[in-house]
DNA sequence: CTGAAAGCGCTTACAG
DNA sequence: CTGAAAGCGCTTACAG
């Protein structure tokens, strides 16, 4: 089915019925109708890879974010979506599952498709990634946390230093002096986070009671367990900081069933802000950052940067918000 | 850059960069060498729309999801796209928001790329698209509940009506006699569900206390009070069916806060089995389908069906499981 | 407002 | 094992 049989159906050149799809009011009305009728009739279905290939407009943008499995996640590309579909763009997603080979790859691979614009989540750790995105001509959109420098093109995001600096602060502010740190399975990003409150309390005099980053790759891994053993073996413990909301959440019922008060043997606090975090019990402190504004954001710096053409980087940051609540 | 600037760099025709990258067996060591030095020099990535058009094979697979927020149709897309991902693969995802409207847009735009395959959660309402579908010559498997007809091509999943049946026929057999049912907002799917059990109960004379779905579109909506009054409006409820693990670990929390005790003055079943769900306290009696493995096999029709190149219709009833834990 | 010609960058189907 | 020719289904850039 090709837009020549529309043609012939319509009674009209194959360029006519291109510009009804793409540019309706550029044809008289009473062709448009008669064009619009042979589409219908013939259930025609324009071909987007001719398209792309003589338009140079693919119409589609590939985001690239560590997991699905991570609500946070989910929810920027519900907020990319959101803005894309509006205007007709398709969505090529990769989860690279926190490989940095991994995302090299896909980051090539998606290149092909000829993107308008790619969406990757933090700083690109491949040089050659780096430079072939730089050189690619498109809109790159770095999310998530925001680099202090190399910074390809726009971003949007916020201070994943900043963010756990200021929770160190919060927990350090409410008396907590034995802190732990412990972030999910693979979670390059929690590092950062993990400095930031070591950083803090170094200023202080204080070290972690421990920084736990569980290795990757173990499908027998269970946080919840690994959670009750650390604070087991580091009683002195007052107060844990989760690097993310999952983390948290798992933390908070292991607590219940060991029976520590949360926050009385044991503060609690996480990162992300999911729905639940303000329904447990306790309900729980954490870092809110609006994933889903961030890939709003990032749809409409892509969309402006193709309907404008020019090529002006937009650096955003969003912020963060310490949401304190009754864990901590 | 284009296949013909390798070509003149390597010093071979056009087509043989095309094997070198396709088929590299069919071209000699030394000229594929050259070829393959060439097209690194050059940071050379082939252009997949021109590769789309010419050889009808576009390596994308569509997938539309009600949403990306519900984590168990996260764990479908990472099944789906470990498989394909190792057959170089790209996943186009749309989310419908449950919205039939929706579904058939996205359907219909999808197809212009020339998926290989389409996946699609649960049935298709829209008959035009059916029949569009059915026309395309594509691979069309759909995923979730098994309908007992009017699937197109290939299915995997579980029967949705069952597990809801036989969770009703748990929570009887527990003894419980005054059951409520509730399910997440704009969750359409959850209707089945619910048919499943006011029928199991009708059969022994009893009815639910409350068959709670939520309006679609209401951004204030709160399921946890939503919880919390329909429990206070039925105080005889002794049993809850939650239509999703997310929204019965919401419930968990609010009857925690409410002084309810989980099974005493209430039990709580969820649907979807959840990681957290064996963590909660009390651990939550659910309905285990196994989304990751249906994406998994999802792909897997897929890649067999493009090595094959037989339309063999396959069918998987990959069953459930009910869960029993603590919370029944 | 409509159309004929050329071309986007690959691969198919032959040919040698 | 390698290549010249044709074509996939659109859109661009002109022309009228």
């Amino acid at each position: 089915m090709s837009i020549r049989k529309v043609a012939d159906l319509a009674g009209v050149a194959p360029i006519t019925v291109s510009r009804v799809i793409n540019t309706p009011d550029k044809v008289k009305t009473d062709t448009r109708e008669r064009v619009q009728r042979a589409i219908d009739r013939l259930n025609y279905v324009p071909n987007l890879a001719a398209s792309t290939l003589s338009s140079k407009r693919s119409r589609i943008v590939a985001i690239l974010v560590p997991t699905l499995s991570n609500p946070m996640f989910s929810d920027v590309i519900q907020g990319l979506a959101d803005v894309l579909r509006a205007e007709d763009y398709h969505l090529i997603i990769g989860d690279t599952r926190y490989s940095q080979a991994t995302e090299s790859t896909l980051a090539m691979e998606m290149l092909g498709r000829l993107p308008e614009a790619m969406v990757l989540t933090g700083p690109i750790g491949d040089e050659r990634v780096r430079r072939l995105l730089a050189r690619a001509g498109i809109t790159v959109v770095q999310i998530w946390d925001l680099q202090p420098s190399g910074t390809i093109d726009s971003a949007v995001g916020f201070n994943n230093y900043a963010a756990a600096h200021a929770m160190a602060r919060h927990l350090v502010e409410a008396g907590y002096k034995r802190i732990g740190f412990m972030a999910m399975v693979g979670d390059e990003r929690a590092k950062e986070r993990r400095c930031a409150l070591a950083a803090y309390l170094a200023e202080r005099g204080m070290a972690p009671t421990f920084e736990a980053l569980p290795p990757r790759f173990d499908p027998m891994y269970d946080p919840s367990s690994d959670f009750v053993r650390l604070i087991d073996q580091h009683p002195e413990t007052d107060a844990v900081f989760c690097a993310s909301d999952m983390l948290a959440h798992l933390a908070v019922f292991a607590c219940q069933r060991r029976g520590w008060a949360v926050p009385g043997r044991l503060a609690l606090a996480g990162f992300g802000d999911l729905p639940l975090s303000a329904k447990t019990v306790p309900t729980l402190t954490t870092i809110r950052v609006n994933q889903y504004e961030i890939g709003r954001r990032a749809g409409e710096i892509i969309i402006n940067r193709a309907r404008s053409g020019r090529r002006r980087p937009d650096i955003q940051d969003l912020g963060f918000e310490i949401v304190r609540r009754e864990s901590t």
